[in-house]
DNA sequence: CAGCGTCTGTTCGCTAACACACAAAGCCAT
DNA sequence: ATGGCTTTGTGTGTTAGCGAACAGACGCTG
């Protein structure tokens, strides 16, 4: 279903979370306090411990990679089908990638060691994130072949399809230069390719606003990837 | 360590296995029974319920995304370090990659039931196979990085020695054509890429035996992938 | 030893994306 | 309103890899 022309102001909750019995949500809840997570704000940086948790309820990230002897690279993006610190649920407290905020909004927040507790209370729980992990995993090697064979113009469709999507809105915040980041192009790539999509009327941007103009268009235009992805999303836990 | 010019005729065992008290090692080995791989033989296919699960002792074999609207693309490479059919440690049955043997050899096998009740007895069994995962994820990362903004000669080498120490042994047998499916590239990339390795006298190869001369200059020609992935397992599981 | 399939080498034209450099336009703050 | 910063647009030349097609070399098998 295509998100509503503006901002839903229906509180929205985490779907990982909102599919548990009650007890076991309650579980995880209790030892978990809302915050309200800042454009730009970093998470985490590579080779950090993972202090807490978060479930995003209406806010979205960004995983990269960042630049070393490359531009850097998105390798997942996250809203309130996901959860960020995902290693915990394997007991590994270390990252090795960058998290950071890319819609503003709230998430739940918890640290690692009521994680720990909630994981071990809570079969349920442990059940499904081991599930999405599973999603996680296959959607990494499908972003794998699509970043290999697929041109920029569809993968930036792709993008906006996503962000769209986890944003709840068809319209969002972010400049060529952090797509260029998180395409792992230059950022005059993505000007050409959003340059392209705003000439056939897909979407609309100036200055960092981007709007999607025609869902249906953009689908069009993005790579069968993302379908996919979304499908062995709802296969598994939707 | 670089392995021998010969195959080391000692009976290898599988390290994540090894590395296990021996009262889970023999948990887990008295329901497995030893199997002989041989080369080409396809163990998965996308969509497929996972039956059994492998550990490798000394043989390998590539997990790939089947050419589909591309030309395919490996994702994994495992050998006695690694285990195959992963998802069954989350409890999930279902695969959504091919797998098939690279280098031929034995292996314990053991039905995905079997290896269920043996991840229940073992604690430790699970413990290690769960710090696998989060290897594997972000090896997949790296790779994504690496198939991204890497030459082909370079990630040729890479795969040359990954192979060489899976393989243990400095030869193996693989093909251009097999290559070009593994890298996503087109055969003539790998034609291209092997010639030039071969005229610095950095591999031999003929007709779908490779043999690695100088393992030293391999390692300056890939790229810095190969050692962060090895480095990354060996910090965790080594 | 004839024949066929497999494997490797080479060529030609093409294009997506690169690197570098600079221009213009929008927005904010002093 | 002016100067400075951010964001977007454009232009030139280069390159790695693509697609398609073909030729030679090896090795097995009948």
């Amino acid at each position: 279903m295509p998100p509503d022309s503006e901002k839903t102001p229906a509180r929205l909750e985490n779907r990982l979370l909102a599919a548990l019995p009650t007890r076991d949500r309650r579980l995880i809840l209790s030892r978990s306090e809302p915050v309200e997570l800042r454009r730009g704000e970093v998470i985490s940086e590579p080779g950090e411990r993972i202090r807490n948790a978060y479930f995003p309820t209406d806010c979205f990230l960004s995983l990269v990679t960042p630049p070393a002897d490359h531009s850097g690279l998105e390798v997942r993006l996250v809203g309130n089908e996901g959860m960020i610190g995902t290693p915990l649920i394997l007991g590994v407290e270390i990252t090795q990638i960058r998290t950071f905020v890319q819609g503003a909004g709230p998430a739940w927040r918890l640290s690692s060691e009521g994680f720990h507790e909630a994981l071990r209370q809570s079969e349920a729980l442990e059940a499904r994130l081991h599930c999405y992990l599973d999603v996680l995993m296959n959607q990494c090697t499908q972003l794998l072949a699509c970043t290999r064979f697929h041109l920029v113009e569809a993968r930036l469709a792709r993008w906006l399809l996503m962000s769209q999507d986890r944003a709840h809105s068809d319209h969002f915040h972010v400049t060529h230069e952090i797509l260029a980041l998180l395409l792992g192009v230059r950022r005059v790539g993505v000007t050409k390719a959003a340059s392209a999509l705003q000439a056939r009327e897909l979407i609309h941007y100036r200055r960092g606003e981007i709007t999607v103009l025609n869902r249906a268009g953009l689908q069009g235009t993005a790579c069968g990837c993302y379908g996919a992805a979304e499908a062995l999303y709802e296969q598994v836990l939707g």
